[in-house]
DNA sequence: CTAATAGTGTCTATTAGACATTATTGT
DNA sequence: ACAATAATGTCTAATAGACACTATTAG
C-alpha cells in the first residue's frame, strides 16, 4: 500500500484533525427573501432600505448573512430574518434559486439563497426594527426601483414561480388573511396570473379540491354577503388536474 | 452627526479597505449535480465513488468545492464539474435545490447547491478520471444505495422536478441523443412519469408544440421504421397547454 | 325600488384518452 | 403471409370558459 493511499483510507478522525476549512478562501453567504402579501387590491413585497454598504441607501429584500451559530439550515435562517423584519412566522415559505459569482458583491465572491415567503395582511408592521426602514410596495412599484445587489431579477423569478402556482394550486391562499372570501382569493390569483378568471370557474375548482371550509360567517359590505373560508390543514401540496389556462 | 453614523456613511472604498470576508466563519459550498440520461430503456444517473474522506468508499453525485477561481457563476461550477466526468456540456441544466446545515458535513457548516442536467447517452465514457469510479445507475438502482450526503435525498428533488417537467413541456428530449423517435421520447415521459401514455396524445402534443422537425430519415430496427426528428432550436421554454394527467 | 356584489345553471367548444384501424418494414 | 412496430381515424367523456340568471345585502 502507498503512502497515498494509506492517507486516503486513514480514519475519519484523523482526517479531520488535519482538515482546517478557514484554509480554504471563503465565501459570502447571504440568505434573502422576497416576502409578499396582498393588500388593497395588489400583491406587494418587502423591502428594506440599506443602512450599510455594499448599495447603502438602496431598497433591498429583507435577508442577510447566514449566522452559523444560530441558523441550523438555510430555511432556518429565512425565517430569522423575516420574522426579525416582520414578527411573524410565513405559512408558505419556498426556496426560488441561488445566485452566486464573483461580482455581484463588491466584497468576494457570494452566493445569496433566495427564498421566497406568502404572509398575509401587510399590516404586521414592517417596522419593528426601527432603525431600519421597510415599507410594502406594489410589483410594479418594485420593478420601477433599482435594487440593491441582483435583487430585481430575484424578485422576478420569485414572481414567475407565484404566477405558476397561481395556476395550478392554491399556494397563493397563503398570502390572505383567513378566513378570506373567494372573491378575495380569485382576486389574488388573477393578480398573479395578469389575467382575469371566471367566478365559475373558480367555485368549481375549489369545490374540487375539497381543501376548503365554509366557516359559517360571511363578510358585510355593500352588496350580497360572502361566504368565508378557512383552508382546511394537511393540504399543502394539492394541485389542480387542468391547470389554469393562459 | 454621531461617530457611528460617520462610518455608516463613509464611502465604499473605505468600508471595503476594512472589510475581511476571512474574519467571518467560513461556509464549505459544493455544487452538486444530478445527471440524467436514457439508455437501455431506463433512466440513468450518474455515481461518482469517493475517494476522499468524508464518506470515503460511499457512491456520491459528481460535483465538487467551488472553486472561486475557476467558477464565474454557480452555473459555471456545475458545468466544470460535468464536463469533467462526462467530457460533454450538457444540453439542459437547471438549479434544483441548495441545501445546508452544520452537521451534514463534519468538517462544518456546509452548503450544497443542486443542480441536474440532462444529457444524451450515457456512453459518453463516464471515466474519464481513471482514478475515479464512476457508473450509471438506474433510478432505481440508485434508490437502493445509501449514497454519501444527503444526496438520495437530493436525487429524489432532481427526480421529483424533472416528473413535473415530463408532465407539462418536452424538456426530457434532452437526455436523449438527436434525432430521435417519437417513441424513444414517449418512453422518456412515460418513465419519468411512471405511467402509460396514449401514443396518439402524445403525438398530438407534439404536433401542437411545433417544437421538432421531421428529418425525413428513418431507424431500420424490425417493424415499420419511425421517423427521425429534431428539436428546432430555441424553444426551451415551451408548456403543453394542458398537463398529461397524472 | 336600485346598486352592488355573491353565487348558480347551463351551453358549447376543446381535447385527452381509449382503442380500433391502417401503414410500412423485415423475415 | 406473418410478426412487429409506427402512425392515423374516430368516438366519448370530461371540463374550462362564457355568460345569463338568481340571491342577498345596504341604502
Amino acid at each position: 500500500m502507498t503512502h497515498r493511499a494509506r492517507r486516503m483510507t486513514g480514519t475519519l478522525k484523523e482526517y479531520l484533525k488535519h482538515y482546517d476549512a478557514a484554509e480554504y478562501p471563503s465565501v459570502l453567504v447571504t440568505v434573502d427573501t422576497v416576502l409578499l402579501t396582498y393588500q388593497e387590491d395588489a400583491i406587494k413585497v418587502l423591502l428594506i432600505k440599506r443602512a450599510n454598504h455594499p448599495d447603502i441607501g438602496d431598497w433591498a429584500l429583507p435577508g442577510g448573512f447566514l449566522d452559523q451559530s444560530k441558523d441550523s439550515s438555510l430555511e432556518d435562517a429565512a425565517n430569522r430574518n423575516i420574522e426579525a423584519k416582520t414578527s411573524i412566522r410565513p405559512p408558505y415559505l419556498e426556496q426560488i434559486q441561488t445566485v452566486g459569482s464573483g461580482d455581484r458583491d463588491p466584497r468576494g465572491w457570494s452566493m445569496s439563497v433566495i427564498f421566497s415567503a406568502l404572509i398575509p395582511i401587510a399590516s404586521c408592521k414592517a417596522n419593528a426594527d426601527s432603525v431600519e426602514e421597510a415599507r410594502w410596495f406594489s410589483i410594479d412599484e418594485a420593478r420601477a426601483l433599482a435594487l440593491a445587489f441582483d435583487h430585481n431579477q430575484a424578485i422576478e423569478a420569485a414572481f414567475e414561480r407565484h404566477k405558476q402556482k397561481a395556476l395550478n394550486s392554491f399556494i397563493p391562499v397563503y398570502a390572505l388573511t383567513q378566513p378570506m372570501t373567494l372573491t378575495e382569493l380569485r382576486r389574488v390569483h388573477e393578480l398573479l396570473i395578469g389575467k382575469a378568471i371566471q367566478r365559475k370557474s373558480f367555485i368549481r375548482r375549489v369545490e374540487a379540491s375539497g381543501m376548503f371550509t365554509d366557516t359559517g360567517k360571511s363578510t358585510q359590505d355593500k352588496g350580497r354577503p360572502a361566504a368565508l373560508y378557512k383552508v382546511k390543514s394537511a393540504v399543502k401540496d394539492y394541485r389542480f388536474v387542468r391547470n389554469i389556462e393562459v
